[in-house]
DNA sequence: CTGTTAGCGCATTCAC
DNA sequence: GTGAATGCGCTAACAG
């Protein structure tokens, strides 16, 4: 069904179906009730490939994200995805994985589908080769990054204050009466990174001794995390044995962190607290419940939605936005007294 | 940039340049060259929409589902975005909620996408309102239910043998010494209907009592199961005050019932022993672990992605395939000793 | 080996 | 109020 067999059908040209189809004025009404109901009759839906041909529009965003399955950044996508279906858009949501090539050869599958904006999740989107294949690919798109920097005109960021959260869990952990606190770092990350020079901060500020572990490896599967989570509280507690707090760069290296402590006979809080960064659904329901750091990442994308639609609209707004983190308290740090 | 702006750099016709763009014969190895060397000095990239037009083919797959955040769903999606985009196709992710009208307007969406297959995950896509929209939208496009159940001559069906599942689920906690066992049920649907019948065969089967109670309200947001799973297993106990284990109808519910069953004060396993359905990775998460039955989602996804590039191939495969599940023992159902 | 022509489905001038 | 013509970016059939 194109206009043309519905224009066929009621004896009129293609651009009087054209017409009704998008609610233009020029045809009589006889003649736009006809077409209209020919229209339903045979269940005629436009092509929009075609019309964004000749509108220069695809009306489509792409949506960047290394893993999807990361639960984290699923309620992300979830968010953004309805709030752009409100306004015609459609999404194409793509999991990059970590390697930098993988994420350039989806930056080009982003320029070929002709997206009108775009959306990128994640720190590690605000690499340099990256920057150079937005350069090269999507010069004239607008680009949100959401908890990445990158430096580019077309290019906006939003970012959390991670880093100014992670300092006050520290003062958080020692209002509740921890001394000892070590920091379970994830994996390389210009936001990690930032999470742990907050710890630092913090540590330094309230006069206590650095303790930080990298937990080794990486995920092949969001899941992971726990494990790595499991066997980094090992190696805390070997190196650092009088640690009475471990602050973990995400929940769910927190939840594999409790799951090794309680095998390992310590009472939590009593013994030692946890604490976690994300403030993700895994907190909630572990025992005990995980305190957090809500690194507002919902909020993050509302933002970046505005952002983008101002953007694509030609309206200018800032290119930098940056939130405020919240402390969660619950359970895994409160001090039994 | 487009072929003609290449085209004219090289002195050459548009079409020459589209036979060095995809590689077809008939041009000279020098042209073929400079043509080559251009397209990468200006970082060309065709588009795919227009190239669609003329091929009529998008190379998009249309993904429906009611809710991604869902974490089971999620990973589901993750496959076969994977999966398709090995094969070159860019995937459209919708959430459409529970209502049918949203469903339908989602359809709509895909068929102006003019998307060349669809993926639908949930037994609540198999519902006669969906149908007669697939009917009049979507008839010639190959469709997969994942979890449900249509006769359509385009629409082919993977599916899990959950309600063999729960009726095996009753037996193995018949076998691990539980007589009381109570069956929480989710919301309305066919594929909860399908595990509330299983449960009732395993009950008549080993003689026992039926004792059922459906958790009401419904989600929101997915992780609202989680309270509704605690409400639900506080009136169970009410109803059946003997109740010694109590399957339920998802993982979420479980954990939901989990929490309460602890703030009652009963033991898990030892008192009353609980068991999920879905094998989620709440259920590894949680204290006791959460014994499930594994319904073998993502194995239902691959094979729905192999029946669909079957189906737009044009090879006709099975219009039907059923799934074994697969019993997921925990600590949540071991006898203590 | 290469260029010309036509057309995919649609919206938009410009005539009438 | 309506139709004919044009072009969006691309591929394919045909001509040379």
């Amino acid at each position: 069904m194109t206009i043309y067999d519905i224009a066929e059908k009621a004896g009129v040209s293609a651009s009087t179906v054209s017409r009704v189809i998008n609610d233009k004025p020029g045809v009589g009404e006889k003649t736009r009730r006809k077409i209209r109901k020919l229209l339903e009759e045979y269940h005629y839906t436009p092509d929009i490939a075609a019309r964004g041909l000749v509108m220069q529009s695809s009306r489509i965003i792409g949506i960047l994200i290394e893993d999807i399955r990361v639960s984290h950044h699923t309620d992300a996508i979830y968010r953004i995805e309805q709030d752009m279906s409100e306004h015609g858009y459609t999404c194409i949501t793509l999991s990059t994985g970590a390697e930098p090539e993988k994420k350039q050869a989806y930056i080009r599958i982003l320029e070929q589908r002709k997206v009108e904006g775009v959306i990128m999740i994640g720190s590690m989107f605000g690499e340099d080769s990256l920057k150079e294949e937005i350069l090269q690919h999507l010069a004239d798109t607008p680009v949100v990054l959401v908890n990445g920097d990158m430096d580019l005109p077309n290019v906006y960021c939003v970012i959390a204050d991670e880093e100014r959260g992670t300092e006050e869990c520290v003062s958080y952990l020692v209002r509740k009466g921890y001394r000892q606190i070590s920091y379970m770092k994830d994996a390389e990350s210009p936001s990690n990174n930032r999470k742990l020079s907050g710890y630092r901060t913090g540590i330094l500020k309230n006069g206590l001794k650095e303790q930080i572990f990298q937990a080794p490896g990486k995920d092949t599967n969001p899941q992971d995390s726990v494990d790595r989570g499991y066997a980094a509280a090992q190696e805390i507690l070997n190196l650092y044995p009088g640690t009475d707090a471990i602050l973990c760069g995400t929940d769910m290296l927190g939840v594999g962190c409790m799951h090794y402590l309680r095998e390992a006979g310590r009472e939590i809080p009593g013994d030692i607290a946890v604490m976690g960064v994300d403030n993700t659904i895994f907190g909630k329901i572990v025992t005990p419940t995980l305190s957090t750091l809500d690194n507002k990442l919902e909020e993050s994308c509302q933002n970046a939605v505005r952002i983008l639609l101002e953007a694509i609209d030609g309206r200018s707004s800032s290119r930098k936005v940056i939130l405020p983190t919240e402390i969660i308290g619950r359970e895994s740090t409160a001090v039994s007294s």
